[in-house]
DNA sequence: CCCAATATTCAACAGTCGTTGAAATGGAGT
DNA sequence: ACTCCATTTCAACGACTGTTGAATATTGGG
């Protein structure tokens, strides 16, 4: 479907096109097409634009992936530093569950980003890696703390790894995330929006009887996981 | 670096080639670019031939990518299948120990295949996810009979989800697979193949406790985890 | 009203892509 | 020696890619 004959007058639209329209754009071909099938010129059909304006105002893919990067992951990187706050009354319990909330909340739109993120750092490529390590680095010194300040506390087994920990935590969501959306309503007839969440519970529960000194301590923060009839 | 002067003959190079061939530069190009990176001229390029052999054997990439598919998930599904035996003397835990160690021996070296799996279940890309659902939920639904076993034996806890258990056993040793000999490196210091079992251990170990009635039973088979000095 | 700055589009470059149809090669069978 | 056939290569198609430089439109200030 290209465009209508074109007869299109060059110059402003109608009036300056916000960045924000431009990333959201990104994204949303990011998701569809995974980040090299998303090119350049996909991205500016799907703003409506033309592809030049996307050099002008980031420069070329890279630049708009960067520019995506910081928004979606600002706000997690900014939650995730206060939890490890030792003044916080909260059980390191409640706040590791936390951390799947801060996860959820900013991350479950940008299905695009989380794949292309994951996959830079398996390909390690050379130019784009760096700039992930900026942002996803600190955000999982974070949660390793928690874990830190957890086994002090006595809450979390000695014998436990906080860097493995940390990486099964994070990772199990970022994939509950991605894959069950897909898998639940294929494998289990059971809708996206209710299986995310239940597995996301799931998940936490066992992950937490895995590391606790106290394994059966109940976690009332933690909703109830409804029964399974599909 | 263009092929030398185009003197070359047409015709058989020296014999036939074996598809095998074929099938490894597919799985290195896979590897290394990922799945829309990867090119049916790069795989050409990467086996030195041309590109329309691959047509002439494959039908094309999807043709390439489940001739692929067949060949290495063939032995997963197989060796999985037989965990499930009701006489197999061995306990559940060690039999989901054995799913472990089956994934990583025919599994760790097929790195591109692996993200294009997932990656194609999670865009779902209509032609392929069928082609991939008649090989991967077969394995899947061992590992969830070999759960319901061990519940109905009393090993593992009444309240377990077989179905997402399953998924987070799986998921995160192909996640284990995938990211730690990068981020094992990167950020714990520790080479790729030191990081790669203690990980696989540690996840065995914490999951075990997760799903167990009894989460401190000894796990004998479980090879002991050396200490981490960088 | 004009001018300068900003925002946007157009047109074109040189590559690469997947795919196909025809040509060429080598060996097996006769 | 000849033919046939499976195998491989060549050459070309149209479409798409990232990127750039120049042209154009809009806006705000003087």
């Amino acid at each position: 479907m290209p465009h209508p004959p074109p007869v299109r007058s060059r110059g402003p639209k109608a009036t300056k096109v916000p960045q924000a329209h431009l990333l959201d754009a990104a994204q949303a071909v990011f998701a569809r097409e995974g980040i090299q099938g998303a090119s350049i010129r996909a991205i500016a059909r799907e703003a409506d634009c033309d592809p030049s304006l996307l050099y002008y105002h980031f420069h070329g893919k890279e630049g708009m992936f960067e520019a995506l990067l910081d928004r979606t992951l600002g706000p997690v990187v900014a939650e995730l530093s206060l939890l490890g706050d030792p003044q916080d009354p909260r059980s390191v319990a409640e706040r590791l569950w936390t951390v799947i909330r801060i996860y959820h909340t900013h991350l479950a739109g940008s299905a695009g980003l989380r794949d292309v993120v994951r996959g830079e750092i398996i390909r390690g490529a050379e130019g784009i890696q760096e700039s992930i390590a900026q942002r996803i680095f600190p955000a999982l010194g974070s949660i390793g703390r928690l874990i830190d300040l957890g086994i002090e506390r006595g809450e979390i087994r000695k014998d436990t790894l906080p860097l493995f920990s940390t990486f099964f935590l994070a990772r199990m969501e970022l994939e509950i995330l991605d894959l069950i959306p897909v898998l639940g309503p294929h494998v289990a007839g059971i809708s996206a929006e209710r299986a995310v969440p239940m597995a996301e519970r799931a998940w936490f529960r066992l992950f937490w009887r895995g590391i606790a000194t106290h394994p059966e301590t109940p976690l009332p923060f933690l909703p109830e996981t409804e029964e399974i009839h599909p």
